[in-house]
DNA sequence: AGCTATTGATAAAG
DNA sequence: TCTTTATCAATAGCT
């Protein structure tokens, strides 16, 4: 009739048995994906290779989209968090202003899965915050150093001398 | 206690009961992705955006390396079927070595995961070989044309005039 | 976040 | 490979 006992969680060594859970499975995996996407609205992407290499896909939307977003997602992590690494050493007012900024522009990315031209208008924009930032950061650093025999505009409060290649 | 009927199929309106579903089925999808990679032995990439744009991400090896075994299957496949529409008009015995020289290594590519730089040598040599081929139909087409006083050593059986592109 | 009643998935057999 | 069925697993609705 049924199983005995519950699934042993490891490789199925029978090949043949092996290739029939695969296609039990992989149509109950798909279906759970569908059912995710549709009843809670999210943005599902599923990539399959059964262990003879043939591929099986799902997504909601677009293979290609949906890992354009999580590309984005990730890029976006990166440079939110040089942001926050940078901000603890720096605490300046126009650091503050390009991180604020940066999370706006990321948080509409997110929400909105945007086009590949949004997307590339995201990355410029993105790049030129960042090497803002890094500009910031290169100035504070100088006026730091040339700063001992005269005033700087810089607010330098908190921030300690650090080694931090400024190319 | 529990639901009354059975779960109806479309999307759920109230905001908070979604976040409850999706956290729950989320959970259920990325275990089911797990146990199918680990009974079966598949590569499984999975890639889900919550409704609020949150990421969460399950891969049997890594998503990049799923997503680049996918871009190379669909780079074959397009290929191959390119290969296939040539062979239908031209069935030399050039174009079945090249065909089936293909034909072994797609196999291998698509059986192996190979690393990057694996990656880019089977794509040029994907374009040696469809560059051959597009070489071999034009020189089919050539011959068949210049040919018409003289003889020669193409075989031409099956094929007819068509009006394929051969630059 | 935990708890059950119920539906849903699926392993083994036909 | 398709269907059946007994059993296990997932989860909807509550708390």
């Amino acid at each position: 009739m049924a199983r005995r006992g519950r699934v042993q969680l490891r490789r199925i060594e029978d090949k043949a048995s092996r290739q029939v859970r695969f296609s039990k499975r992989r149509a109950g995996l798909f279906k759970k994906a569908f059912e995710l996407a549709l009843l809670c609205d999210a943005e599902v992407a599923l990539l399959v290779f059964s262990p003879a290499g043939k591929l099986y896909e799902y997504s909601s939307s677009s293979i290609e989209g949906t890992y354009d977003r999580y590309d984005r997602y990730q890029q976006f992590a990166g440079a939110r968090r040089d942001l926050n690494e940078g901000s603890t050493s720096i605490n300046s007012d126009e650091n503050a202003s390009i991180h604020s900024r940066l999370r706006d522009i990321t948080a509409w990315s997110l929400q909105n899965n945007a086009d590949e031209s949004d997307a590339n208008q995201l990355e410029k924009l993105e790049k030129l915050l960042t090497n803002a930032l890094r500009d910031t950061k290169s100035k504070k650093m100088l006026a730091k150093q040339n700063g001992e025999g005269s005033r700087s505009r810089a607010n330098s409060s908190g921030s300690r001398g650090q080694e931090e290649g400024s190319a």
